[in-house]
DNA sequence: TTTCTATTTAAGTATTTGCTTAAATAATTA
DNA sequence: TAATTATTTAAGCAAATACTTAAATAGAAA
């Protein structure tokens, strides 16, 4: 009774735990940049908006408000994380903001959209 | 100045809009079930643990509490919660227990790890 | 200019998250 | 049996989330 709570295995392996070691420091940048990413879309209404930017191609908070049926802040306030992390971009038409998705991650997230599309493949059962 | 903060966009299409709310009902429990695994991946501490996982086939708690310099408990934590949601299992060896990825979500996630392999392809600059 | 429309921002709040420490289980060994 | 080891669970807490409402900004139309 010495060091309580920790846990040194005899049958441990000291190699793979070292290697296992080198492979998450190598790879420290790409764990954060991901796992950013993956929080961004592991939100629902947040995946849905970057469902219906992919499908539509461009929409404003106004019409996903709409769409979503919550209020447009709260989804403004969704919108402008996208923004902050670079996952969308937006252009001016007189009053109206367009959003659409920024193209360079559309690699990471395209697999989502594909794996929603694969989900549901019995739209009407007739 | 009748109903604010609600806008109602003279210019938009409701015909989009209609379909937009039909394409996102017909695929709620895919949002909902994907943004959840998504949500489990986009903490670092968890991607991590998968993608060890992943590399690994398995490891215990205190392994992995060592390779990543945390508390074995907060470990435990977030091992219990992506086993609650079905996307690691475990066997028991004596007091050991070994963690592994269920198969069924390999899909969902191999193409993090490809990501994160593929992103660190410069590993020793020599 | 004033009013209206589209959007953002700010402040407040309830909920969730991810850790900590301490205690509880449960299997193993002495 | 008691002590040790591996792990989980529980309680507590600071920080982050995601909404709300109200106010601010800014372009368009009257």
């Amino acid at each position: 009774m010495e060091d309580l709570n920790t846990c040194i295995r005899e049958k441990a392996n000291p190699m793979q735990i070292n290697e296992c070691r080198k492979k998450v420091t190598a790879n420290e940048e790409s764990f954060t940049q991901l796992s950013g990413i993956l929080a961004l879309a592991g939100n629902e209404v947040r995946l849905k908006i970057l469902y219906l930017l992919d499908q539509e191609r461009e929409l404003c908070p106004c019409d996903l408000s709409d769409i979503l049926g919550m209020s447009i802040p709260a989804v403004s306030q969704h919108l402008r994380k996208m923004k902050d992390s670079n996952i969308i971009e937006f252009r001016k038409e007189g009053q109206t903001i367009f959003y659409s998705l920024k193209t360079e991650n559309l690699k990471v997230l395209q697999p989502f959209f594909n794996i929603i599309n694969r989900m549901n493949l019995t739209p009407n059962t007739a």
